[in-house]
DNA sequence: GCTTGACCTTAACTTTAGTTGAGGTTTTAG
DNA sequence: CTAAAACCTCAACTAAAGTTAAGGTCAAGC
């Protein structure tokens, strides 16, 4: 199991980079940003685990979710330093973002059912109007007040 | 139909702006892009028609569905110039948009449904991987040779 | 009639997520 | 052994979507 250098044990920025998809530069903004981290060669090279080829690839998952990086970040810091993440772990990770995910997609669905109902019709600038207030943050300011207001057509 | 001034016919940017729930910068900020446009007083003051709230109203339901200012812009642009907009344009300006959110809410459905199956998994780093590799990309590249190379835990 | 609040313009600053370039070093291949 | 490819750092730039500040004008209330 220890066969020492059959396997290559660290892989260089560019290798990395191709390996994933990306820009040797986004691989360093990440390392810059502490998403990922690397070790030196004598000259001054990075040298990475190849554990960051997943770290790269969940970065990669997470940000298609919409999720931004100090995010991402945060939570691959609660993932166990020094020990190589278990399959719970990574579970862990990816269940929390589902349920981000998840809302998202409930938003979006609700947007995509009430757009051609309010877009056509008198609603859309309106407190009452579920899409453009859907917190219902103006309630209570008089009800309906401003409804007529829009009558321009 | 003509009684001037039993309502107001224009509004100032500070209404505009507090009826939309935005800053009086942004609606500066949208009227510099071209996305809405008013008239001027005398004394060099903005007033806007009133269809500009439904316009704004648009435009922050567009934002929500993830849709870029240009691109906005360039869809209110279509809008017939001079005519107050029907029913019929706004329709269209939505199904458009609908399309759009449909294929965003597909995607991030996706990547929901695969994020269990393939974080915990070897398979994330992987040209295989749907997730990771949406696309194909990278297909025919060999297949499966960097599959193994992940196998670290 | 003056003071305050709303408005004006222009320019600079903010954040996110990187990319690009300059100038210099290391590694690798022939 | 040398030349090219890959790497290094640091600073500046980009884009989107605004916000903030500075310095000045306009309008409304008392």
């Amino acid at each position: 199991m220890a066969e020492k250098g059959v396997l290559q044990r660290y892989l260089s920025v560019g290798e990395v980079a191709s390996r994933c998809g990306i820009a040797v530069s986004a691989v360093h903004f990440y390392e810059r940003k502490g998403l990922i981290s690397s070790i030196r060669t004598d000259g001054n090279q990075r040298r990475f685990h190849r554990g960051v080829l997943r770290k790269l690839a969940i970065i990669k998952v997470a940000q298609k979710t919409g999720i931004p990086l100090s995010e991402i970040g945060a939570a691959l810091d609660e993932l166990p330093r020094n020990t190589v993440p278990t399959a719970k772990d990574w579970e862990q990770l990816s269940s929390q973002w589902r349920d981000d995910l998840n809302e998202r997609i409930e938003q979006l669905t609700r947007l995509r059912d009430q757009l051609g109902k309010c877009i056509g019709c008198g609603c859309l600038s309106i407190a009452a109007c579920p899409l453009y207030n859907p917190d219902d943050t103006l309630a209570g300011d008089g009800p309906g007040a401003r409804l007529l207001e829009l009558e321009e057509e």
